[in-house]
DNA sequence: CGACTGACAAAGTTTGAAATCTGTCAGCTG
DNA sequence: CAGCTGACAGATTTCAAACTTTGTCAGTCG
């Protein structure tokens, strides 16, 4: 039997770690820091993750595994699949945005962060493709929409919006009219989805 | 009269600090090596622009200028309105695409130097959105396209294709996949043009 | 007299020696 | 004997001193 208060899980870690990259940033951020940290040697964080790259891209897929939480579709089954798709699109950019606003340093850190770890970042998108996908899907079962193919169609929806969520655009959220641009853009889209060629 | 060939006028500044930025990148370009190359003091560059930036700006403005020529509407008045949009945003796509991929080393040049000028590239930017108004203001004439204002409508296609220009996006271009995506959302773009609600 | 120079202060950048970090592993310890 | 430590080599980062750059301006030159 393990001494529970004292075993060095990779749950742990990943706590000391986002803590530690959260206060001293991503550029300053050691394996040393996390494991005095946690009070260990640095030593041991290697048996449980065998790289610092390994350990950030764990740290950054909990990060943004998170934030997707709110946007499992099922979540909001109501009313007219245009009108969902734009609730979602704005939960979206309201997560990305509000972060970057209230919290610069960690959403700089974060994005620092994701930037490296493309394979984690490559997953993040191909989940968010899925949910319009489904809200896609839906509106096309209910004869709302007329695409042929929901799953071409939500992952073009999503690169249409990318200036409203990509972190990469995070300097012109400050413009007041970031808010009617999206919706200008849900607008066109949203209509070409409806329309039968 | 001033001695013709001595004389030391803005734009062989520019063409002088243009090369320099060329060869020597934007973080190492100094405006004492831009005064080397015209064999003049420093001194006398700035008798000509207030300050570095606004050399900089200027050399920024002309690359931009050169870059948009190709893509007036004018110069392409033939079709179906919808098939106009889809070669000027593939023109687009290509010219910034071609840099990025035959000469990464200038595009990176040319991305630091724009990502500075936000005021230039603002300007860029309303030309290249008054181009697609002007395309789509031409497909609601002839009936092909229903919007009520083209205005936002174009604003709103520059937007909603950005991934496939605006360079902050070059990493993604690599993905061959990209030509398709761009496709796939000009689809639903010109349905939406097309709609009427 | 107007265009240019070059010396200058303040700000910013380079440089290389010292300090720190990453990743490994032989050995300690409960 | 599983889990951890701490010393180590090589790579990377820090820091402060030396050097370069920016922007100004009194003075030179034609």
């Amino acid at each position: 039997m393990t001494p529970v208060a004292v075993v060095l899980t990779e749950e742990r870690i990943l706590d000391a770690a986002e803590d530690v990259l959260r206060r001293f940033g991503p550029a300053k951020a050691t394996v040393v820091d996390v494991a005095k940290a946690l009070g260990v040697s640095h030593g041991s964080v290697y048996r449980h993750f065998p790289t610092k790259v390994a350990l950030r891209d764990a740290v950054a897929r909990r990060w943004l595994d998170r934030l997707a939480e709110p946007l499992d579709p099922a979540r909001d089954t109501d009313g007219p699949a245009a009108e969902r798709l734009l609730r979602w699109l704005e939960r979206l950019a309201a997560i990305k945005q509000g972060l970057a606003l209230n919290d610069p340093e960690l959403f700089a850190t974060f994005g620092q962060l994701t930037a490296e770890a493309r394979e984690v970042v490559a997953a993040h998108v191909d989940h968010l493709a899925a949910a319009l996908t489904e809200i896609i899907a839906d509106g096309v079962s209910s004869g709302e929409f007329a695409v042929p193919d929901p799953v071409p169609a939500g992952r073009a929806v999503l690169h249409a919006t990318a200036r409203f969520h990509h972190p990469l655009h995070a300097a012109e959220w400050a413009d007041p009219a970031i808010g009617s641009e999206l919706r200008e853009v849900w607008r066109l889209l949203v209509w070409g989805l409806a329309a039968r060629p």
